[in-house]
DNA sequence: TATTGTTATACTCTATAACTATA
DNA sequence: TATAGTTATAGAGTATAACAATA
């Protein structure tokens, strides 16, 4: 029963974000961000910045990467880097003036984009689906952490 | 209105799928696949073999991305090219034989491995999300169509 | 002419581990 | 010793466009 049970959700589930994330990432590349950027000006937007710890937890790029990334944002003069007051192994990253122009520029109008498929579900309907998302997304997150232990 | 209504539902779709991606690609990735590596060998399991464009369309992945993928995976002995009878200018990929084994000692476990976290959840609660998850999806596949259109 | 798959290019992201500087 | 971030390495995936063979 198992099997039967698991790959309908399973599969609705990731047929569901793929659809979510083909419709985004192809709006999100019209503006001239990768995804992955894309994640870092949405995460930063609306705070002053944050240390790259909590930037990569939040975003879940490991820091390898994230270095790699935020490079290239920066590059564009989109963050900077700014030292930590409270500890000196520590580095803010946070939006520039045209980083947060960009912000404001890509996020609300992602947003709206995507509205109208969310719009179209009714109300109790997105009530329910979140629960259930976030049941499963717990549930989901103790099979890792299952993982890990092993 | 519309942030207020739209965010909550792409946050808790986003969190579940990456909750079930971290999960999944570290089973994966201990079973020596990378996770579009595992999205082709799960297609083609339980089949005879299909042209690489139905292969692209089924997995996402892109003509010129799809031969390199497929290219890794034959190189380790799990998939072949066959020509096709049809269409000389069609090729099938299959599943060798060494391919079959690892499908079903992968395959299996894997969702073994998932169903812990979908049969946590009620039996109406399963089939809501399933509801839920395809009248999002339809809706956002006609976002990317209007996307496309312009 | 259109389509299937390959090749070529250039880049982004990824995992991983060694390294530095601070704590 | 432990932690935060950087650097180095090697590889995988990505978009894109030009190309050959076939339809």
């Amino acid at each position: 029963m198992s099997r039967a049970t698991v790959v309908p959700v399973i599969r609705e589930l990731a047929r569901c974000y793929q659809a979510f994330e083909r419709a985004s990432d192809a709006h999100i590349r019209r503006m001239g961000l990768t995804p992955p950027q894309f994640d870092i000006v949405a995460t930063l937007g609306n705070t002053p910045g944050m240390a790259f710890k909590e930037l990569g937890s939040r975003t879940l790029i490991t820091k390898g990467t994230l270095t790699g990334v935020v490079d290239r944002l920066a590059a564009r003069g989109l963050v900077e880097r700014a030292a930590s007051p409270d500890d000196g192994r520590s580095t803010i990253v946070r939006l520039t003036a045209e980083g947060e122009r960009v912000f404001r520029e890509v996020f609300e109008p992602h947003l709206a984009f995507l509205a109208p498929a969310v719009e179209s579900l009714p109300e109790c309907g997105r009530k329910d689906l979140e629960k259930r998302l976030r049941q499963l997304r717990e549930a989901l997150e103790k099979r890792s952490d299952e993982l890990a232990r092993q």
